[in-house]
DNA sequence: TCGCCACGCTACGAAACCGTAGCGCTACCC
DNA sequence: GGGTAGCGCTACGGTTTCGTAGCGTGGCGA
């Protein structure tokens, strides 16, 4: 995945300082946001000479993409049995890193370059389909054990799920805890309305 | 603090450059996201020199905040009586806008802003609370209808309903339309459970 | 008619970044 | 020991933006 790895046989000098600005874009990029790396401040933050950024990555952008594949952690598919375990168990995993981890901070400013730069759009879907994955899998298994409704697109459970976590994230700013998982977690699941009363028919 | 709200009797100079700055604001805005609007741009933009922009905010941050309470547009909800309508009212609303309107184009940047300056901060809850409300409203009064479970939190099902409209327009760039729409509120009011093991009364 | 006030225009110094060039140093390989 | 390759350092010209200052103009009320 990461050019790191794939290239054959590197020069550790190259592989050093490579690692050491990925490094340094990186904390940058959870300081100040994807439009405010510069060059300049990967330099002096890493410790490496801007020329030699320069001679590894021919533009800011080809750096800006490499740092955050190095932030980017892939995350896998929990198979509990139980389709409300598996959902909880990611999205806690998801809360947690979005109130803790410091590249959560640069996710508004990547929605924002991706949303004018080609290059990162690209970058940005394969990134979010990645993330996507494993809840698609988990509510496909739970959809084949009978557990959820088949007529419900995978897709739609995703961003019901996942999108609530984002939102208050970058638009509400109001706590992701817990509790908001699981009330939201429920609804989804339960549905919200009224369990007790309701002769109603619905047209 | 509101200065474009509280003008008494201002010269009508004043108040022709000031809309002008700001109509031109708010295009900037939605082309180059927060971030990317100069006061130099405004003013080419705009036709307005740029010391007179100096001479009206004090500083670029300010200018923004104003532009930004210019492209704001408040919401009313609706009442039609059964809370199902309700809500697809209002997330068919939000989710045209989300498409077409072009300040939506400058939601992203705006969070990212807001995560690093105080005051666009303070800005961005406001307006973000302002736009909830009448979702709270809508669901406040179906619970006194008995139509939704009173045990809910609003704030959930308002971040339930808009947060994965959101998720499709800042992260995922999945289509946002009635039918994604309809899924979700589905998903939400009725729940993703397979309507087999309960014998549940609904269609 | 005379000021006042806000505007537009030009220009300025300062700062930040960009991307490149040249030079010397050091580590490693043959 | 010599050649090669990559690094660090300094410096440069160019661009953009900032925020301010000075000066002239035009409309509007006293």
């Amino acid at each position: 995945m990461t050019d790191a790895c794939a290239l054959p046989a590197w020069d550790p000098r190259v592989a050093r300082s490579r690692a050491v600005v990925l490094a340094a874009c990186a904390e940058l990029l959870s300081e100040v946001g994807f439009g405010g790396v510069t060059i300049e401040a990967v330099a002096a933050r890493s410790g490496v000479a801007k020329t030699t950024i320069y001679r590894q990555w021919p533009s800011r952008a080809e750096l800006m993409i490499d740092a955050f594949r190095t932030m980017a952690t892939p995350s896998v598919a929990p198979d509990t049995g139980d389709v409300a375990c598996d959902l909880e168990q990611m999205m806690l995993t998801l809360a947690r890193d979005l109130v803790n981890e410091p590249w959560s901070r640069a996710i508004p400013s990547l929605a924002d370059a991706a949303a004018r730069d080609p290059e990162l759009a690209r970058l940005h879907a394969q990134f979010s389909r990645e993330c996507r994955t494993p809840v698609v899998e988990v509510v496909v298994r739970a959809q084949n054990r009978g557990e959820l409704d088949p007529d419900v697109a995978p897709d739609v459970v995703c961003a019901a799920l996942a999108g609530p976590l984002f939102f208050r994230h970058m638009v509400s700013h109001e706590p992701i805890d817990a509790a908001f998982v699981s009330a939201l977690l429920a609804s989804v699941l339960n549905g919200i309305r009224a369990p007790r009363p309701a002769p109603e028919p619905r047209t």
